[in-house]
DNA sequence: CTGAAAGCGCTAACAC
DNA sequence: GTGTTAGCGCTTTCAG
């Protein structure tokens, strides 16, 4: 059999056709082979199977796209930083997405504009994808985009978004309340709050949760402080906060920031977490093992994934019903030892050990 | 608000005929504006244009995939951990791909074993991709695929038997060398080494620019010791140096493990950097903040991207001719306060201050 | 259960 | 400079 040589030397890709001759049936049975569909007898399937095998016959999924519609692929417009916390999602995502029979295009925004994100969002859309995930969107203007796929905001508040947009989080103002109610539980007044840039969803999100969590015990809600998620940020800001003999106890929004924020406090004096407590936002395994060990809150990246998936996928397909509904994520609190009850006013209070507990943590549905 | 307007009752998306017949003009012709084409007088660009955008215009991309061959997509196979070092070289493919024309196709590999590497690799030539970038390779036994494309192998040699591979790099074994040959200016009579996976390229090569350093001053080479990346591994691998009187400094894999080893030193009573200089890998900002901040060594992720990437597509497109010649990347020491002269013999030695110098660091080419 | 025909929306050659 | 004619490889009708 002559085969055609393409260029570079290697033959040219075997078809449908090639493996339908090989097999003896048409073209349209080896179709319905490739696509799981029903009435194909059991012998006529194992044929194709084999002789798609042996010809090494790969689907051509251009082929398929223009035929049927259908591209069988999810675009992610992503942040482009290199994070735990952002980056912890976006693998999230591509684990979930594993197995669903969909692709996954990534695009990311550097800065999160709305142009950047209707540029994003367009080249998905000219590449082809059956629907979109918007991971932690920004907030900012309306998005000059027409888009005729369904969007998952991952990371952003319900009831936002365009006729078929569908959303799911992790659940941050639950997780940023736990950690406020951690702190105040010790027995802390208050609970001063450094965020990460309100532009995002998750920094907001983040800052309701602990202004419910005050409000919730009537306490006094301190200012709020900004940083950038890096630790340089919440280094400025832990420079700020040392200044202030009030501050006893700090929720910052990010793992990183916190780290910035412990070394300026211990910089200027004030242990952690003798003086004043420290608790973090993300779970990064890595900050068990600095001193002191960083209290902190995991994030259900998988879980939030998964959950915000199932609900995209419903939209593609099934347009027209009620999507799954929501089910609660695990809010899993990290204790270790940078928070501890609030030095006594005379300054004789109990010393906190800076004990070596990597990891012991309790978790609440 | 992030707000994408979409369109309830999506009528039917225009297609080029659709343009072609409101500029009035043939459908080739819009074809050759949207590729921009030469041979088509400004007039009729701009007519063309103007109906595509009037029409909300979208090009199909999966019809012009079919058509001419071309994909215009790359795809990438990268290992799913969220780790800084990953991640960030994930995020350098993605900013060096962004206005290359190309779109990016991302697939992970959980594990990165062969029958992984092969199912992903599989799927993205089904997906349609003009070629592939396999990051932070893993060494194993051959990978059982056949590949038509070009393949770029970030961070490895050329490993698959494929005719039209080609390699790309952030100098792992020179960066290796310079951490430590920085350990052994400082007065160190030999350095330690806590590798990463072996399975790993990163991790050899790594290894080797530490053979090297120590070979070309003739010292002593001590036993290798193997971590996972992960912090854990690192205090694991510390509490068995810490036993040893004879370490007095140790060049990490990666600044987790780094951060893991320094903790488990420091438990066992073994001062950093006086008793004891540690150097990481990666150069993750967040560690300048940690006591004490930790010297590192940056990776040119960026520039590697880069690099890899021109490859790759020069690969792809001008197939017969000559690659672009490597580049040196630049090796970027960071030095902070874990590192210092070794302790005298007598013990009363010059004691290192443990600064505050949060990222002095210098670089050579 | 299986097959034959007719496109999906675009680009590649060639004509004009 | 521009238009015409064929497909790209698959899935969809709709017959058998």
């Amino acid at each position: 059999m002559t085969r055609v040589v393409g260029r570079g030397g290697s033959p040219a890709a075997p078809r449908s056709a090639d493996v339908a001759q090989l097999a003896g049936v048409s073209r349209k049975t080896v179709s319905r082979v490739l696509n799981n569909e029903p009435y194909v007898s059991d012998d006529v399937r194992r044929r194709v199977i084999e002789a798609a095998e042996e010809l090494g016959y790969r689907l051509n999924n251009a082929a398929r796209t223009l035929a049927s519609g259908r591209t069988c692929s999810i675009g992610v417009v992503a942040l482009g930083t290199a994070g735990y916390g952002t980056a912890s999602l976006l693998v999230a995502i591509e684990k979930a997405v594993r197995g669903s029979g969909y692709a996954l295009r990534v695009v990311n925004t550097l800065d999160g504009e709305p142009d950047d994100i209707a540029a994003a969002v367009d080249s998905l859309l000219e590449q082809g994808v059956d629907g979109i995930i918007v991971s932690e969107p920004i907030v900012e203007g309306e998005v000059p985009v027409r888009v005729d796929v369904p969007v998952l905001f991952l990371g952003a508040p319900p009831a936002f978004g365009g006729s078929r947009a569908v959303t799911a989080g992790v659940g941050a103002d639950l997780l940023a309340r736990a950690a406020t109610d951690h702190l105040l539980e010790l027995g802390h007044q208050t609970v001063h709050h450094l965020a990460g840039p309100l532009r995002w969803y998750a920094a907001r999100d983040r800052v309701e949760g602990w202004r419910t969590a005050l409000a919730a015990r009537g306490r006094h809600q301190p200012p709020l402080l900004e940083g950038d998620w890096s630790a340089a940020s919440g280094y400025l800001a832990g420079r700020e906060l040392a200044a202030d003999p009030e501050v006893t106890a700090v929720f910052v929004s990010g793992d990183d920031m916190a780290i910035g924020l412990i070394h300026a406090l211990t910089e200027a004096g004030r242990r952690v977490p003798h003086d004043v407590s420290v608790i973090g936002f993300d779970g990064n395994p890595v900050f068990a093992y600095v001193t002191p060990p960083l209290t902190t809150v995991r994030q259900p990246f998988d879980a939030a994934a998964r959950e915000g998936l199932k609900r995209l996928i419903h939209a593609i397909e099934e347009p027209d019903t009620e999507g799954p509904s929501s089910s609660d994520l695990p809010v899993e609190l990290v204790v270790r030892a940078s928070t501890a009850p609030p030095p006594t006013s005379s300054s004789a209070g109990p010393r906190a050990s800076s004990s070596r507990s990597h990891s012991s943590q309790r978790s609440s549905a």
